[in-house]
DNA sequence: ATCCTGTGCT
DNA sequence: AGCACAGGAT
């Protein structure tokens, strides 16, 4: 088991020379960073750009977005989808005036105790605003941590979620949680894609049991079968 | 543990 | 047309 860091350093090294300059980094401003983090779970960063610039002018801080009318906020929203989204985002925005005096908290339960944000979005926003020790968990850190461990226990179950969890949080640099988690993921969404990675280039390419296996395309695995099996039942009567 | 949502891929 | 995605909600 790696707890010295290394895979994480490495990690780090690699965010250092190729991370995207995106707007929403290099901030500690919560709020924004929570405004970023809303929009990109469900938009690309090319599109989303445009609304997350576009929201911050209108609604520049948590009080202007909880003073906002529902339909205003809507309205800013239009295009994006997922409606629902948005109502949360003014529903927590007013949570936040109400219950936190305007300020939006930094404190891990708080954050999480907001709607529409779950313990991914919690982490985010708690690790890059203060550098507080949450792993983010997201499908980027999925694959990478999928990967490097060749982790058959799929993803989408209880003990698969339990442990991924743990691993992540055995990757994480206590005093650098939040470059470590924009690093992770950052290095899922550019070098360790879903499809057809350029494992030649990979500073992990070593370390990594999944391109050991020569199969790195199988990880994360999955199982989600929402879909209805058919099941036969063979039984019958005793009598006596 | 299952459902929800809009987009984009196959 | 049907499914995968990606988180959160229930």
């Amino acid at each position: 088991m790696p707890n010295d860091y290394n895979v994480s350093r490495t990690l780090r090294r690699w965010y250092d020379t190729h991370r995207r300059a995106l707007p929403w980094r290099d901030t500690r401003d919560p709020y924004r960073i929570w405004i970023s983090e809303v929009i990109l779970q469900q938009t690309r960063v090319a599109q989303g750009m445009d609304y997350y610039h576009r929201f911050l002018e209108r609604f520049p801080d948590v009080r202007a977005l909880a003073d906002a009318s529902e339909q205003d906020v809507l309205r800013l929203w239009q295009g994006l989808g997922y409606y629902s989204r948005a109502r949360n985002l003014h529903a927590a925005a007013r949570d936040v005036r109400d219950r936190f005096a305007g300020r939006f908290p930094t404190d891990y339960a708080a954050v999480r105790s907001l709607s529409g944000i779950g313990d991914y979005t919690a982490a985010a926003i708690v690790s890059f605003a203060t550098g507080a020790p949450y792993a983010v968990v997201d499908g980027n850190v999925l694959r990478v941590i999928g990967r490097l461990f060749a982790i058959d226990t799929p993803t989408d179950t209880s003990a698969g979620r339990h442990l991924y969890n743990d691993l992540a949080r055995s990757l994480l640099p206590p005093d650098q949680a939040g470059t470590h988690n924009q690093a992770i993921m950052e290095f899922g969404a550019l070098q360790c894609v879903p499809r057809n990675p350029d494992c030649s280039v990979c500073p992990l390419v070593a370390r990594c049991a999944a391109h050991a296996a020569g199969t790195p395309e199988r990880f994360p695995v999955k199982q989600h079968r929402t879909k209805t099996v058919d099941r036969y039942f063979h039984y019958f009567y005793v009598t006596t």
